[in-house]
DNA sequence: TCAATGGTTTTTTATTATTCTAGACAAAAA
DNA sequence: TTTTTGTCTAGAATAATAAAAAACCATTGA
């Protein structure tokens, strides 16, 4: 029960690789160097030292501590099962929740979510908490959460405001000196899109990602946290849906990528006015794609 | 330990307000019914049912539930002394940021916050979370949360982002029907910025509630749920900054009166050249006003 | 026959208790 | 002095647990 030793463990096993570089009889650095090196607390690093002393590779006494022998594979402390990645969690929940199409108004089961996820419920609860901050799930009165999805109008607010943050950057990048990392990466997107744009006909569903890197490289020009946040978010639901409503997709995406070509051509003229109609025009077809792909499954 | 029964507590109170209604040896409705009337589960009401029966306030057997006598004070079960609100959690805690000149880079202690605060420990690491989003907080790797505050990249990227969304807003504001709510609060807005202007020398610190009020209704024209969060966190910050900073508020406030009315005319004269111009001016000044704030209290 | 209701059980949530970890302090050594 | 260690206290992560929700099935009564 309660917290579980895992820093622990890893950090005896980071020890043993440490003193697998010393030389045998070689005094070892202070506890608290160790506690750096592993990047642990000293009270870590002393319950690690402590097992080392038990087990015969150290002789430890005051500040005198030294390697007595050097370490097996044996020494070395096994990982608790669960190890399990609570990484990228962001990117999972929205895959599964975009994958199985799972409706507005459902509620949200912390319980059986830590299960499929393998990820413990308080990290699950925290998350979600994050997520209400989009306005994506809700806490239920009756207790737990519930997921306010991917309704008409979340869409349309999303679009909305994806719009703001992308023309915003739009009109930066029109600013943007010469020698900014911007016009190469456009440079490259370009021949990307000429190079898609010639073999459309077969690997038209390479766009999505062509997509996002496109979007991301204009959102790059604004450095701001709040800015990066959403973006994350938007680009992550924007792509799935992308790849998820099936109808038209190669006519849309040659559609697209003209777009993307105008929007580059103009920024490259240096020209905020055609800038900004080419990217709008773009944003809102990008809005309409992702409403249809909605009313279509509302039927379904 | 384990979840406390304050619902069954609350429950039970509020089915004896609705027997008082009742008339003795009247028929009760339904288990599920009942439920509904005080929004509770079958569990919890069962639970109360069960109770009513012992102190002899019912019969129940089976669907057959009478009243036998109408519930008196002493009936009525003791709520738990906690009942702590944690509503309204986050303008306490940012409240507690800025009063208190919460440095940059502070750990924040879980544990001491929920004390303070009267909030328990996991209710605050969801509030935490949900903040992380904005990029105020963010967990450490040695565990626990830390404040990251305002420093002056996180003003200026604050003021900025505030300064696009609210952009946006002016710009849809020009465009609003003649009938929109806006106008009409623009106008009861300029007599109360003329009327303060004319008191400015004894009231000027009455002008901190005006300006959230103002810019409240600038953006109350865009209906986005994004736009809506962040304006609850930016509009706080930039009140208790105001509140703060106290030099040269006088002066201050005088000056930022009269782009406040600038804004108004431009709007109402549907100029969104002149809008924009007189918007994009006043939110330089908050700007400028936010990050001398943060200097003078870096000196400090 | 069937919808609504009640008894019962299973599952899930909220919260505490517990173990592990971090950090602080003072004594000891260099 | 300055650094290092022994000791202690407070805090964080997690499992255990009581309460609540929800599902299930039998029963009632139209």
């Amino acid at each position: 029960m309660a917290r579980t030793d895992a820093r622990y463990r890893e950090a005896f096993n980071a020890l043993l690789d440490y003193c697998a570089e010393l030389s045998p009889r070689a005094p070892m650095p202070s506890e608290s160097k160790l506690c750096e090196i592993v990047g642990v607390s000293r009270t870590v690093v002393r319950r690690c030292l402590a097992r080392m002393e038990e087990k015969d590779l150290i002789a430890w006494e005051g500040r005198d501590k030294r390697l007595l022998r050097a370490p097996t594979a044996e020494d070395r402390i096994a990982q608790q099962g669960g190890l399990q990645r609570s990484t990228n969690l962001e990117q999972r929940f929205l895959e599964w929740i975009l994958k199985f199409d799972v409706p507005a108004n459902t509620p949200l089961s912390v319980a059986e979510l830590s299960r499929s996820f393998k990820v413990p419920q308080h990290e699950l609860k925290e998350f979600l908490a994050g997520l209400s901050r989009f306005g994506l799930v809700a806490r239920r009165k009756q207790g737990g959460w519930m997921l306010l999805g991917f309704t008409r109008d979340f869409a349309v607010e999303l679009s909305d405001f994806r719009a703001v943050l992308e023309l915003h950057a739009v009109r930066q990048a029109v600013d943007a000196p010469v020698d900014h990392p911007i016009w190469s990466r456009l440079e490259i997107l370009r021949a990307d899109h000429l190079a898609l744009m010639n073999r459309i006909e077969t690997d038209f569903h390479a766009f999505s990602t062509l997509d996002e890197t496109f979007h991301g490289a204009i959102n790059s020009v604004v450095k701001n946290r709040f800015v990066a946040e959403f973006q994350k978010v938007v680009s992550l639901i924007f792509h799935y849906h992308y790849l998820w409503d099936k109808t038209d997709e190669k006519a849309r995406n040659e559609a697209a990528i003209a777009e993307h070509l105008a929007i580059i051509d103009a920024l490259e003229a240096r020209d905020e006015e055609a800038a900004t109609i080419a990217a709008r025009r773009h944003l809102k077809t990008s809005k309409t794609t992702l409403l249809s792909s909605l009313r279509y499954h509302d039927l379904a």
